[in-house]
DNA sequence: AATGCTTCTGCGAAGATTCGCAGGAGGCGG
DNA sequence: CCGCCTCCTGCGAATCTTCGCAGAAGCATT
């Protein structure tokens, strides 16, 4: 794949350092269709390199640099445990997550744009909502079908 | 106080049980000025009562039930640690977390009540924005001041 | 007040995530 | 290409949170 250079770069550009473990983890993260816990991560990495000796820690760490750097994000729903996925810096996606049958929807919201307009304008706060866990029901499971 | 008769009219209002352990859990959520983690109710809750003999997987599960019926609110901060917060049904926030210096600012969001609207209207999912996690950064932290 | 169905609790263990430390490796300047 | 400084990793332990089970307790009914 043509993307490694660019992780590279991305990496660099932050004043980080360009580990082994670092590109193996964020490649297995960018060619993943969806999102992903820390352990699924160790999986394909290990998958597609058998000889890749990462710990559970590095991912978990990884996953926190690159988070901040924001490569990734970071979601914590309502399964307890937390996945993650790989930015796509073009769009923005929110997450519907229904607490009824657990189903997760994927949409963009104008209105959230404004909401980052409206904590800068207001308060000075730089808000990032590119990637937002909202919990709710889904039509499935609303009030107006049940 | 005269809250716990509204606690126990809530918690049976919505189907559950109302034990001991959830009325002196939920109380003291209630009667904290703040957001306060699993362990830290459960400490409030044997100061007020040494003789509760309440265990943190109780705390844990009232939290999981209460926020599920609405009655209190879960926050994943930067920190690592949730922490719990009673909601007040009148009023609505959000929480601003800067993730340089991790500190968080309350406030109220009129655009994030466009995007429930919004969210209904396209998806017809029911979301539940009236408490959020919003990380960023803070005025102090951000780029114009840096 | 007793009964019975069901939910809830406490305990201990398991699972998920973070932390501290000592050693290893990236990248800059020579 | 070498050395150094610093950041990063692996390991194991600690911490936070969830889970499974057996027994206890809430509450609707009688």
């Amino acid at each position: 794949m043509s993307c490694e250079p660019e992780i590279a770069q991305a990496v660099r550009d932050r004043g980080r350092r360009l580990t082994i473990q670092r590109a193996k983890i964020l490649s297995a993260l960018r060619h993943a269709s969806d999102h992903q816990s820390a352990e699924q991560i160790l999986d394909r990495v290990r998958d597609s390199d058998p000889h890749a000796d990462i710990s559970l820690s590095t991912v978990y760490r990884t996953l926190e640099t690159s988070t901040d750097l924001h490569l990734t994000s970071e979601l914590r729903g309502a399964s307890g445990i937390s996945v993650y996925e790989w930015n796509d810096p073009d769009t923005t996606h929110h997450h519907l997550e229904c607490r009824d049958c657990g189903t997760t929807e994927e949409v963009d919201l104008s209105s959230l744009q404004l909401a980052e307009a409206e904590i800068r304008e207001r308060i000075g706060f730089q808000a990032d909502i590119r990637h937002l866990a909202i919990p709710g029901l889904c039509a499935d499971c609303g009030p107006d079908s049940g």
